[in-house]
DNA sequence: AATCGTGGTGGAACGTGTTCCAAATTATGC
DNA sequence: GCATAATTTGGAACACGTTCCACCACGATT
C-alpha cells in the first residue's frame, strides 16, 4: 500500500518525500488511535514523525487536512476490503445493514481514532473538498456495493441507487457524530440505523 | 450556583443576571451574523456584551456551549413561528419540503450565522447534551408538525413518525454541513433534500 | 449601619494551532 | 565538483480558547 495519499493519489515527489509523508500519516494514526482528536497535536505529530513543524505544515496545511487525509486512507482500505467479498443477506436492507454493522464494529473497536477522524471530517471547510470527496465516494461505493449484493459490476448503478446511498450515508454520518460526541450509545446508534435503513429500503 | 445552565431558556436568576445573559446571547448572535464562527471570539463577545471574560465563562462554560445555546434560541423561535400556522401542501412530502425550504431560505439569508451555529453543533461533545437536545426536539417538532399538516394536536405521533422525522433531520444536518463548509451549493442541497424526502415519504 | 458572601471585574498566564524566518542541508543543472 | 535552487530544520512569535487569581461591588442579614 503505497501510503502517501491515494486519495488525491499523489505518487509525486522523491522517495524521501514519500517516506516523510508516510511517517507523518503513521504518526497521526497512532496518536489519534491512542488519544483521539486532542492528542493529535501538531508538535507531537512532527516529533513522532521526526520532521520539523514547518515541514509538517508544508505537507499538510492544517490539522484538519492531516486528519481527513488519514480518514481517507482508512475508508479506502475499508472499501477495498468490503468490495472484494460477497455480502450476505437476502434483501438490500439486510445486506446494507450487514455492512454498516461491520463498519460500526470496527469503529467501536477504535473509538478514539473514530472520534478524531469524524471530528476532523465535520470541521472541514471547502479547502478540504478533495480529501472529503474521497471519503464520500468510498462511503457511497460501500453502500451501493452492498445493495447489489456484491456484484463487481459497478456500471449498473441507477441515479436512484446513488441517491439512496447518499441518504443512508447522511444518516450514518449523523449517527456517527452523535455516538462520537457521546450523545448516544452504540446500541442506540445501531437501532436508529436499522430503523432508517428499513424506512429507506423497503424491499 | 444556580445560574448559567441554559438549555431551555430558564427564567432563573435575578433580573440583572437574565439581562446579562440576554446581552451575551445577543452579542454572540451579532458577531456570528457578521463574521461567522471565527468572529465569535470570547474576548469580543465579552466586550460587546459589556461583561468580563470570567463572567462570560461563568454563564457559558465554553464557546461551543455559547453558540449552541444561541442556536437553540433560534430553533425554538423558528419552531414556534412555524407551528402556529398551517402548512400548505397536499402530501406529507410536499408539506415537509415546504417547511425545509422555508428554513433553508432563512439560513441562506444569514450564511455566516448558519455557519457558526452549525459548526458549533457539529463540534459539541457530551457536555453539551442538554443544549443539543433542545435543538433536536425543535427539529423533530418542526418536521412532524409539517407531516401532519399543521394540526395542533401533537398527541397523535406514532413511533414511525418520530423515526421518519429523525431521519429527515439527519439528512438535513448532513446537507447543511456540506453547504456550510462550501462543499455543495444551495441548489445542490435543495435537490438532495427533495430526493431524500420523496424517498422517505412516498405517500 | 456594619458585616458577610455571592458574583463581577480586570488582567495575567498557559496551551495549542499556525505563521515566519534565518541557517543548515539536500537536490539539481552545468 | 561546483553553483544555485529547493527543502528541511529549529525555534521564536502570535492568536485565541481557557484558566486562574486578587480584588471590588452590592444585596441580604443582623
Amino acid at each position: 500500500m503505497s501510503i502517501a495519499n491515494s486519495a488525491t493519489s499523489e505518487d509525486v515527489g522523491s522517495a524521501a518525500q514519500r517516506e516523510r509523508r508516510k511517517r507523518i500519516l503513521d504518526a497521526t494514526y497512532e496518536l489519534a488511535k491512542s488519544g483521539g482528536f486532542d492528542a493529535v497535536q501538531m508538535r507531537a505529530v512532527a516529533e513522532q514523525a521526526d520532521v520539523a513543524l514547518g515541514t509538517l505544515y508544508r505537507y499538510f496545511p492544517s490539522k484538519i487536512h492531516l486528519l481527513v487525509s488519514a480518514l481517507g486512507r482508512q475508508f479506502e482500505e475499508a472499501s477495498a476490503r468490503l468490495n472484494e467479498r460477497d455480502i450476505p443477506g437476502d434483501t438490500q436492507a439486510e445486506r446494507v445493514l450487514y455492512v454498516l454493522k461491520r463498519m460500526a464494529r470496527g469503529m467501536q473497536g477504535d473509538p478514539k481514532l473514530t472520534e478524531a477522524l469524524t471530528r476532523a471530517f465535520m470541521f472541514a471547510d471547502s479547502s478540504v473538498t478533495n480529501e472529503i470527496h474521497v471519503v464520500g465516494m468510498a462511503m457511497t461505493s460501500i453502500v451501493t456495493h452492498a445493495m447489489h449484493g456484491g456484484v463487481p459490476d459497478e456500471g449498473a448503478l441507477t441515479e436512484e441507487d446513488v441517491a439512496i446511498a447518499r441518504v443512508i450515508g447522511d444518516v450514518w454520518l449523523s449517527a456517527l457524530v452523535a455516538w462520537v460526541t457521546g450523545r448516544s450509545t452504540a446500541a442506540d446508534t445501531a437501532t436508529h440505523m436499522e430503523k432508517a435503513v428499513h424506512l429507506i429500503l423497503r424491499d
